[in-house]
DNA sequence: AACGAATGTTCCGTGGGGTCAACAAAATCA
DNA sequence: TGATTTTGTTGACCCCACGGAACATTCGTT
């Protein structure tokens, strides 16, 4: 389980250092084999191990091609998936492409996330997050077993 | 059970010494295995110790990831977990980013609160501890299995 | 061959981790 | 009650590992 937030530097090349706290984990489930993707909803990047998103490729492929969010989600996902290695300092280099769609410069912000990271531009970061704590928890709607959720 | 409120200094680290009458316990059930994270509703943070965090994680990890409002509760609750360990004199890192979330210096207030503990800032505390002995009891309103409990 | 991009390597500064010890507080006993 | 011992707390120190930046090398392209 991936959990924390981390404040990350860009090199100029655009490559990024995982925190040396993950790096027994991810070298362990995945040999160090990652892939990264977009997030749809918002725009900040997807880190999965290897393995873990390829169940999740393999649940998008399933899906009826005829439908069309089906597609969207495909050309969107899949589309945007890149494999990637940590070289021997424990770096990997995020893709231009998907730097732009997250609008990233220097400052980012590394996510845990349970089974995957989310990667973002610490300035979207900050916004978002400030725009969550500003909704209430009973504001946002939750599905119903999480109503009774007690911390 | 936790109980109790207690004065805490942090050190020129950003360290903090958890209250000796408090370590046996935490050693007892969590090998001093600690998770902190913030609290949504309020600027401070909540302290658990690791089974009981992996508790409240599977639940919320498990929520449908295209609902909002599970997104904003993974993003804000998981993405701020931080694993922590006591050291060798009872003592623990608090993580930059949750410092500045808590708006923390040096003077905090770890307050007992059942199977977890709160950690503000002084100056936060007394003044939220100040506002709700402010409202009267009548004002907020209770739940009503509330209205029944007897103190 | 020359250039630029991508990848690898090396170096140094610093944050933070661990340990030790001085000090303060509390407990025990005379 | 006072003296002595034990326990808890905090400050000080050291040192390593990590992160960051710069340099070096390889590869591909024209």
């Amino acid at each position: 389980m991936f959990r924390g937030v981390n404040k990350i530097n860009l090199d100029a090349k655009g490559r990024m250092a995982l925190p040396a706290r993950y790096r027994d984990q991810i070298a362990d489930c995945c040999e160090n084999q990652l892939v990264v993707t977009i997030d749809t909803e918002t725009r900040c990047l997807l880190l999965y191990p290897l393995p873990e998103w390829e169940t999740i490729e393999k649940k998008i492929e399933s899906l009826p091609s005829f439908n069309p969010a089906a597609r969207r989600i495909q050309r969107l996902l899949i589309g945007h998936a890149t494999d990637l290695e940590l070289d021997a300092n424990g770096r990997f280099l995020l893709p231009q492409p998907l730097r732009e769609y997250a609008q990233m410069d220097k400052k980012l912000v590394l996510l845990g996330q349970g089974r995957k990271f989310e990667i973002w531009s610490e300035d979207q970061w900050l916004a978002a997050r400030d725009q969550y704590l500003a909704e209430t928890d009973e504001s946002s709607a939750l599905p119903d077993d999480l109503q009774t959720l007690s911390l």
